[in-house]
DNA sequence: AAATATGCCAACCGCCGAGGA
DNA sequence: GTCCTCGGCGGTTGGCATATT
């Protein structure tokens, strides 16, 4: 068969909250299912990747924080460029964004290294971390994560609803910053997360494009939909709930 | 004010391992 | 045991924003 040419390069708002909406409806593990389910015209991976590193409601943005960079240094003195398993020693913060900023700051310092070296005595640059942690630095293990209880920042289920971060993100433009988390459970109406899609599709002239696949049923030939509510709670422990009386939406 | 350099971050690519057929 | 698919990971790149000259 010959597969459609995925699309590539920045996502618009709309591909977000589509993808959002149906990670909450189905999880963000089978990513290839949820690229087709979702009529993004996305690989998985690429799904995959923006929830991860983007639209994932647990998300820290902004500055790294003093215990956060010394964290990371240490980490990496341990670990050197494994940079998913030093992710999940800081919540909120993904792989990538750990990356760009060692390689960013690292490279830095290793510039002013190489300046000090000049005048100073030779050293290796990890000397000079090590002395940073001795310094000043209280217990570095400031958020301590045992390793049997390491909960991978990748799982599905942070504070915030996707809708709401979406909404936040859009408002803020991109930049979510240090929002304050959603500390209760927010209602939504069908026609306000609607509104939010319509919106967007018009916005980003989509020349009509459809949302949703005509039935999202025929996406699903796997029995895993069918789930008791007790498996579904433990799968998606936040998600889009349809008030059948009211017709809202529940994030919780 | 314009040109250039640098910083930052999102996203892609390729490889690898796990799991299923 | 082999092949295939998919998800995860690390490396890299491209583009936008900001700072500097």
């Amino acid at each position: 068969m010959a597969q459609e040419e995925a699309r590539k390069g920045p996502w618009s708002e709309q591909e977000d909250l589509q993808l959002a909406f149906y990670v909450n409806l189905f999880g963000d593990r089978r990513w290839d299912f949820l690229a087709k389910v979702s009529g993004l015209k996305r690989t998985g991976k690429s799904c995959r990747l923006r929830w991860v590193n983007y639209l994932h409601p647990g998300l820290k943005r902004g500055k790294m924080t003093p215990q956060e960079e010394r964290l990371i240094l240490e980490l990496h003195s341990k670990w050197g460029n494994r940079w998913s398993r030093i992710a999940r020693k800081l919540p909120g913060r993904t792989d990538n964004e750990i990356k760009n900023y060692w390689r960013t700051h690292m490279r830095k310092k290793a510039q002013d290294d190489r300046k000090n070296k000049a005048s100073i005595s030779p050293s290796s640059s990890f000397s000079n971390c090590s002395s940073y942690f001795s310094s000043n630095s209280p217990d570095v293990e400031f958020m301590p994560i045992t390793e049997n209880n390491e909960r991978n920042f990748y799982d599905t289920g942070g504070l915030l609803g996707v809708h709401e971060q979406i909404s936040l993100q859009n408002a803020g433009k991109k930049k979510v910053g240090d929002q304050e988390k959603g500390k209760s459970m927010k209602v939504y109406s069908m026609d306000e997360i609607w509104k939010d899609i319509e919106l967007l599709s018009e916005e980003n002239d989509t020349k009509n494009k459809p949302i949703l696949p005509s039935t999202m049923w025929e996406y699903c030939p796997d029995s895993t939909l069918w789930m008791t509510d007790e498996e579904e709670t433990k799968m998606f422990p936040q998600f889009y709930c349809l008030d059948n009386q009211d017709n809202t939406f529940f994030i919780g």
